[in-house]
DNA sequence: GGTCGTTGTGCAGATCGTGTTTCATTCCGT
DNA sequence: ACGGAATGAAACACGATCTGCACAACGACC
């Protein structure tokens, strides 16, 4: 699914601006917490598991959740008392694992108020796309008029983050690949810091430079271009030799 | 986030200053009155449910509603004489329920001024959505001044919510699917931000997408033709490679 | 049961984005 | 100056992604 590449790219960013996302898994089958966690955990967020409702209790009191993935079938108190309770304490969305893809199991998880159901056995592709899909409709239907970033303006030149677009001075749309969009935001968002190849190959691509990678210097040549920056005598995105690149701007976040 | 301290206090704010939107449901089927009223409850809504007009009327006149979800097939008196008597009252919005692929009540039910319709059996989520873009259409306009949307403006076209129809720039009707009406609305209604092929099949369908959904693309391709929006060189529609697609247009509501 | 309209899937071809290669140019220490 | 290392930029190549078409599936309506 490499569709939502961009989607993956703004997530990471979001977590490393503000907080990555911290799941709290209530489960009493230790692979399934165990499993859960890794593969979570690899995909950028925070997990946290619990057993069974006492253990979930105490674990929710001394952390704070993004959402709740909880298994209906536990022994003991059952996964329907927890969803009970996490209802009276907060909003706070909640997927459940079930045992059947039965229709009534459905039914039964949305009258309680879960976002969303996933059937056991699962598919942890599948569990991950819908935890992404319910903390995305969190988010945005809370992030309405709040004061994020909308754009960036440096130089006469305006960065909408929404539309992920550049603006030239003169207000006309300049094309950005998505690779450039999110080399300019990198930079913009270090603005007047030396950045190496190798931070910026981590943060664009997250992987480490080869011997021999011009990856970096291609992509800045291409950036430079659109932003009529010439490479021998730019003024915006400066060289460093030996060191890396540097966006050269004042740059006003609204 | 939404369970942190912060946030619900936040949140209380919000219902105190501008009230939480007040639903009020009509159905016969208790079933479905539970599970709208609990669903929607944790989503930040207030409900109350009515099985019949007797009912409806009575408790109409006991409380303030922001929005009416109207079961078309009552027993005893009709869906469409409620809807006819509430519009007699006021012009609150109205969402209907109507039984699938019943096309003679569709369109009574939009003649007499319902604002949308969900095809029974629903899936939640979806008449979620809907209430909640009803609801944005009625507060946003209303903040400027004068009544409902009717009508959305774009690029020289004109989408009518009301009739559910595309007026082409010469003011020609050009008919549009279920879907396609669907696609264009969720579009225009975040028009200029991105939208990834996730969140497009979460809004329209409720579903996410598999690993080789084609489903969006070919709504899109075929909406474009409607809109004379060639694929290759589209302006209306872009698409974000590897991202999505964003309406790309000034809108005007109205 | 048949037909039509709508929607999803598979396939082939076109397009686009990005890394690599290559070579010219610049920088800097010697 | 000279030469090696670093950088800029054009050309190329490959893969990923998008589009359009044809067809299949599905349900509604007659």
């Amino acid at each position: 699914m490499k569709h939502d590449l961009h989607n993956d790219r703004f997530l990471l960013y979001k977590c490393i601006m503000e907080q990555t996302p911290h799941i709290l898994v209530i489960d009493d089958d230790r692979e399934i917490r165990d499993l859960l966690s890794k593969f979570l955990e690899r995909n950028q967020m925070r997990v946290t598991s619990a057993r069974d409702g006492r253990e979930a209790r105490r674990v929710w009191s001394q952390g704070h959740y993004h959402l709740v993935v909880l298994d209906l079938m536990l022994p003991g108190e059952s996964g329907l008392d927890i969803a009970r309770w996490l209802r009276s304490q907060t909003n706070i969305p909640i997927i459940m694992l079930t045992a059947m893809g039965d229709d009534t199991d459905r039914i039964i998880g949305l009258e309680l108020g879960a976002d969303d159901y996933v059937a056991k056995p699962f598919n942890p592709r599948e569990l991950l796309a819908r935890i992404r899909a319910v903390l995305r409709r969190a988010t945005e239907t809370q992030e309405q008029g709040n004061g994020e970033v909308r754009e960036i303006v440096f130089a006469g030149w305006t960065l909408e983050i929404a539309r992920r677009r550049l603006l030239n001075p003169a207000g006309v749309e300049v094309p950005l690949t998505g690779g450039e969009y999110d080399l300019l935001l990198a930079l913009l968002e270090r603005a007047n810091r030396v950045l190496t190849r190798d931070m910026l190959l981590d943060l664009l691509r997250g992987r480490q430079a080869g011997p021999f990678d011009r990856a970096i210097d291609v992509a800045v040549s291409r950036l430079r271009r659109k932003l009529e920056d010439d490479g021998r005598n730019a003024q915006l995105i400066k060289t460093v030799r030996g060191g890396g690149y540097v966006l050269a701007a004042d740059v006003e976040r609204r």
